[in-house]
DNA sequence: CTGAAAGCGCTTACAG
DNA sequence: CTGAAAGCGCTTACAG
């Protein structure tokens, strides 16, 4: 078995310097047609592959690029990551992703890591306390794109949801339909843009006079789930919910079920977050899309245009979400008068 | 600002050789206590960064490994990926991840962008049909594993779901509740665990003279759904269906829906592939688990073995799939019969 | 347009 | 145990 060949042994084969191969493969023009094709012809024979590793060291540019999320079994992150990726792909960039488990000493060591490596640029979602220590993780040299966890003042460009419009609209059009009482359940208070979303509920409920019922929840599933029943059993329920990302409405869900809540007669539900199996239970559950794509390709684009020293008009994207209504959302009803069974 | 540090100033800071202190960082232990600590206290004071990719280049270790995968918005191959993602990590590599939207073609030039970039391993899930170019797009010099999507002979070590007994073991437990006529579910019938499965379907049901009503259903989940609703409109319908993926148990809860059959009594369903939402569905579905956390270790555990030499005693990992019982299946209802209202 | 030389920042034998 | 030298496989000025 023979070594993998080098450029150098391209250059022997095609009888040039090892220069010129370089300069074919990198696609520089001023190679003459003749000499290109000597090169081309000789990669072919020798079944050339580059090493990528020697030509970063060199250029000092390793076309990667670092995702930084707290874990991608969330749909959200998925979609995101897997656009990221794809965009990435097309532009050549290659992705490092590397999962922080919400666990900001994790994040710290892993970000020191890909730093290690070399990345060209960072696209973090940030772990949950983690905003503080990001810039001092990171630096002020590496290209960032901050997203989704957006904080209060980020030191780097940042894409999101508009949580806050997003937030408004949904509590506005529960208002619409006659909701007073209307709870909106939360799992991540410290997060910024939970908080924006917070923010933007109680906005649309107080220009309605309405009754904001903010309700912190266990951060997981079954933890969410508990939390919630232990509301449903309160004397004066909300009659609508209003949960604030899917991780809430999947506990939501099951505690509606457990608690044999009807929806939407004696809750109406509206979910944050909109995810491909809600349409199939029963009733299908109404929610605010969050724009994934157009997130994803701002953000390669902010990422992209530091990379290339590019300027940024606008580095602090916000996103809008969108209504989508379905069967789980409905007008109040009179109380004591049911609309039907379920 | 100054330029990044390299290991010469951190020689210089510390006044010692630079071969000391690419001892002292990689751990090397034949380092006089006193030197090392001088070492440590000037890579702190220059906050020294090692250069990973320089390393790489030298000693032809990356520490990288390629995960090559169809896409993970597929909760199956997420969780997966994300598997190995921490078990990598821990074992001091980083993942390149890369994705194939199921094109061959595109898988092979991803292929070769990680080759490139030196990574010391690939985990791959073949895209749908991509098996036969693997071998020539990975070589024989690469570790490599095979996960879920295997084929009759990998010429890689290889791990999944025992899919043959998993699919014979759901066969016989719809067969235990009394059903006859069974259908079969699949959207990817040109891949060999398909294949697996379906053999261990039509096995079962033969041996108990069954009616093994195997049925090809459209690749997306919307195409699963039109093509049951197909099947459900028929005169002669199974009275229980066997889904085998979660994409076309997503089809088949929408067709279920909308053709109005009530879930157990009319038709029981069973899933491969157990998912979160799964229990939220009215009723939950029943399901065949699919044990990702074994599989991932495995994985892994065949990569390291090759990647560090040690010999491997059995490369091809089955790994036995669960069976959980939830409220979609039940005892085949006597005709004309019905036991209660959904 | 082409080539010869230097050098990216490390690790690896090897000499002392 | 420590250091000086060579070299990993490329890209980058620079000279011709």
């Amino acid at each position: 078995m023979r070594a993998k060949p080098t450029m150098n042994d391209v250059a022997t084969e095609a009888s040039v310097s090892l220069g010129t191969v370089s300069k074919v493969l990198r696609g520089d023009s001023t190679v003459a047609k003749e000499l290109r094709e000597r090169v081309l012809a000789a990669c072919g024979r020798l079944n050339y592959q580059r090493n990528r590793i020697a030509a970063s060291l060199r250029s000092r540019q390793s076309h990667t690029i670092g995702i930084i999320v707290p874990d991608i079994l969330n749909t959200f992150y998925a979609t995101l990551v897997e656009k990221l990726e794809n965009l990435a792909s097309a532009g050549g960039y290659t992705v490092m992703i590397v999962t922080t488990g919400e666990e900001p000493q994790r994040a710290r060591e892993r970000i020191d890591v890909i730093k290690e490596r070399q990345v060209d640029g960072m696209i973090v979602i940030p772990s949950l306390d983690g905003s503080d220590m990001l810039a001092s993780a990171i630096g002020s040299d590496m290209p960032c794109v901050i997203v989704d966890r957006i904080a209060a003042e980020d030191p780097y460009p940042s894409v999101a949801t508009d949580n806050f419009d997003a937030a408004y609209q949904g509590a506005r059009y529960l208002l619409s339909l006659g909701h007073r009482h209307i709870a909106l359940a939360v799992n991540t208070p410290r997060l910024w843009n939970t908080h924006e979303r917070i923010a933007g509920f109680e906005r649309a409920m107080s220009e309605a006079k309405g009754n904001a019922d903010v309700r912190i929840v266990g951060m997981t599933v079954e933890e969410a789930r508990i939390s919630l029943e232990g509301l449903f059993r309160e004397g004066e329920r909300p009659t609508a919910l209003f949960t604030s990302n899917n991780l809430v409405t999947l506990g939501a869900v099951g505690a509606l079920q457990n608690c044999r809540v009807e929806v939407p007669h004696e809750m109406s539900l509206l979910a944050f977050d909109d995810f491909e199996w809600l349409k199939l239970l029963q009733p299908a559950v109404s929610a605010i899309h969050q724009p994934v794509d157009q997130i994803a390709v701002e953000a390669w684009r902010l990422m992209s245009h530091q990379i290339s020293g590019r300027p940024i008009a606008n580095p602090h994207i916000r996103a809008a979400g969108q209504l989508i209504i379905r069967r789980s959302t409905a007008a109040r009803a009179e109380s004591g008068k049911k609309l039907g069974a379920i």
